[in-house]
RNA sequence: GGAGCGGUAGUUCAGUUGGUUAGAACGCCGGCCUGUCACGUCGGAGGUCGCGGGUUCAAGUCCCGUCCGCUCCGCCA
């Protein structure tokens, strides 16, 4: 497909007459300076002359009179041409069409009585054109350029470049802006350094896919871009650094998500002879003043403390969304040795209690049914207390007296609720249910929208068990430290140990997550091994670290923030995407420059590589 | 790798049980209009129903395949 091909079509009566023709009355600044921003002006104003420059929002070309609403980045401003101020510029006026660029110099004055636009910041005011030059012309948008109406998304993802005109994105950028200099300032002031690390740096086998980049002065050889800038951050703390930050793109090459892109942007800390109060208070600090400032929002100070077995327990997820209550409770004692065969037998059995949701249909039910079958889970049973207080259940009934009093007590069941049930493995009972959850809070309207609940989980477990590989692996990374008095567990009990980690999490989201990292060799040895990772391999794949944590490495910590998620909930969005200037599709894509593309037989001849042929 | 939803005019959408010339609104083009603000008004143009195949007298509609976008599972230390 060559670059033409790739241009929409247009009406027939569009651009080829209407646009050639007004391309002729191009000119060029020669000379003239905005004097404001087309959300600047106000009452106080008035009188004033100015000049603003900007793209034609709405045209109301009345012939006699002509508004046209001024966009530019941060705001509209209505411009009135009159043929009593300034007939040649008004008659020249009717050419001008939707997205047209115009620069004009006139005058502030206030709206007539009645007149003004409360919707507008700058609706006391209008600016009466003297003079105008037009600066260029558009074709008809491909879709309006506008708040109001949402496009398809391809459309949008294909002519990037105009959605990014609309106001809702373009808020979202300065908010994204904003933030990074809040951080940046936050950062700055406590003493961390802006230190940049490589992009073409080494493959590394733990954790996500990486992309590859071939090497043409070392044909067969590959560079990895970095899921993330870890080891380069220890080691400049082994540099001596001390205090160490970068706003820093990372790359996984793993399947997209509305909140996963394969390039995203972290804000990536690393402090030395600091413990975990000492990083965590440094981080929240950070994220209260970002909300302070941009938001002007005051977040909690402390954020509340979850450990990860509470969480799990209460909640199922280790990311909780704590803005509503519906709580999990853990019934498997109670049903213990149940002649209901799908209790008993299970590793897990949890409720959800739903106050009030006795209401809710058999057709709600059957899809919440569906709905947790997404999750791995076989069904879901349920219990409603009816206003006599007696049970309505599918399965209440293989339930002993004992039992039945045993969960209505646990579970604290009152008239008019319904109790969910989920039994099994641990991990699909918490993730079922724990979706759930999120799934009823959602429906049942129980989650502030604007509200912000951030909170941090701790005391993560170390490893992890692998059944794919058959062995343990690092739940967060290999370079986590364990808690104090838990690198003896690492061979004897190594889903016993818990890490020095900590993850950040906000309204369901984890924004943030970092640890205290091991810093001596023997330690950091003693973690491989318990990962099967033998001497001979660790050499191979982390010898610089090893060799970097003999020299006087200092202990050290450190966090990395998803800036793309924290400014999605700033700002919102239902998707990172809104706040990715040009972000990939779901295949990884770039539906604008149509990247991926395939490259000339020389290009790949020089890096020496063959690629398949594509027949099958 | 898998599940679900969507693709009809430039845009957002409707399109009944398969049946006349595929509609609406907005946008676009032309005319009129001095207080509009998503201006109003009169007129006009505009369709590869994603693509390919099949069933049928007849397909936007039914079937098969395929492409693209989105949401999710797996995956994402």
């Amino acid at each position: 497909m060559d670059a033409q091909s790739t241009i929409p079509p247009v009406t027939p009566q569009e651009t080829a007459d209407v646009q050639a023709e007004h391309q002729k009355f191009l000119e060029p600044l020669a000379g003239w300076r905005r004097s404001h921003t087309c959300a600047a002006l106000r009452a106080a104003d008035s009188g004033g002359e100015v000049c603003l420059m900007g793209w034609a929002q709405y045209r109301r070309d009345h012939g006699g009179l002509i508004f046209i609403d001024l966009r530019d980045r941060e705001g509209l401003t209505q411009v009135v041409f009159s043929p009593e101020h300034a007939p040649e510029a008004h008659s020249r006026a009717h050419i001008l069409r939707t997205e047209y660029v115009l620069a004009i110099k006139g005058f502030v004055r206030p709206r007539p009585e009645g007149m003004a636009n409360p919707n507008l910041p700058t609706g006391e005011i209008e600016v009466v054109v003297t003079e105008w030059k037009l600066l260029n012309t558009s074709r008809t948008t491909p879709f309006p350029i506008e708040d109001r109406t949402d496009a398809a998304e391809n459309l949008r993802l294909k002519h990037r470049y105009l959605d990014l005109r609309r106001p809702k994105l373009a808020r979202n950028f300065i908010l994204r802006h904003k933030a990074a200099q809040s951080v940046r300032r936050y950062l700055d002031e406590s003493g961390f350094l802006e230190i940049e690390t490589p992009v073409l740096t080494k493959s590394t086998p733990e954790g996500a896919r990486d992309f590859l980049v071939p090497s043409r002065l070392n044909q067969g050889q590959f560079y990895a871009l970095p899921q993330s800038p870890q080891l380069f951050k220890q080691l400049l703390m082994v540099s001596g650094m001390e205090r160490y930050y970068q706003i820093v793109r990372c790359f996984r090459d793993e399947d997209l998500r509305a909140d996963r892109q394969p390039e995203f942007t972290q804000i990536d800390c690393e402090m030395s002879f600091a413990d975990r109060e000492t990083v965590m208070a440094m981080a929240e600090g950070m994220v209260r003043r970002v909300f302070a400032e941009c938001l002007d929002m005051r977040l909690p100070d402390p954020f509340p403390r979850m450990t990860w077995a509470e969480a799990m327990d209460k909640y199922g997820l280790d990311k909780p969304d704590t803005r509503f209550g519906l709580l999990l409770t853990d019934v498997t004692p109670v049903v213990r040795g149940s002649e209901f065969k799908v209790f008993a037998a299970a590793e897990l059995v949890k409720g959800l209690r739903v106050p009030g949701g006795g209401e809710l249909s058999r057709k709600e039910i059957d899809d919440l049914t569906e709905f947790v079958k997404i999750y791995g889970a076989q069904g879901l049973a349920w219990i409603k207390v009816k206003e006599d207080g007696s049970w309505q259940s599918p399965f209440a009934k293989f339930l002993s007296e004992a039992e039945r009093a045993g969960l209505a007590e646990a579970l604290g069941m009152e008239k008019g609720d319904i109790v969910f049930f989920q039994a099994g493995p641990a991990d699909m009972v918490n993730t079922a249910l724990g979706q759930l959850r999120l799934q009823l809070g959602e429906r049942m309207g129980l989650i502030d929208e604007a509200a912000f609940h951030p909170l941090w989980i701790t005391d993560f477990p170390l490893l992890e068990w692998d059944p794919e590989e058959k062995r343990w692996v690092a739940r967060h990374h290999p370079f986590t430290a364990p808690q104090d008095g838990h690198v003896e567990k690492l061979a004897a009990d190594p889903g016993g140990a818990l890490a020095q980690a900590y993850d950040m999490v906000l309204n369901g989201y984890e924004i943030g997550g970092g640890s205290i990292r091991i810093h001596t060799r023997p330690a950091q040895q003693a973690m491989f091994t318990a990962l099967g990772i033998d001497a001979e391999e660790a050499e191979a794949k982390f010898g610089f670290l090893l060799q970097a944590l003999e020299f006087g490495a200092p202990p050290h910590g450190g966090i990395a923030f998803g800036l793309d998620r924290l400014i999605m909930l700033m700002a919102g969005a239902k998707s990172i995407r809104e706040v990715i200037a040009f972000p990939k599709t779901q295949k990884a894509t770039c539906l604008m420059t149509e990247a991926p593309n395939s490259v000339s037989s020389r290009q790949l001849r020089e890096l020496g590589i063959r690629v398949r042929e594509k027949a099958e």
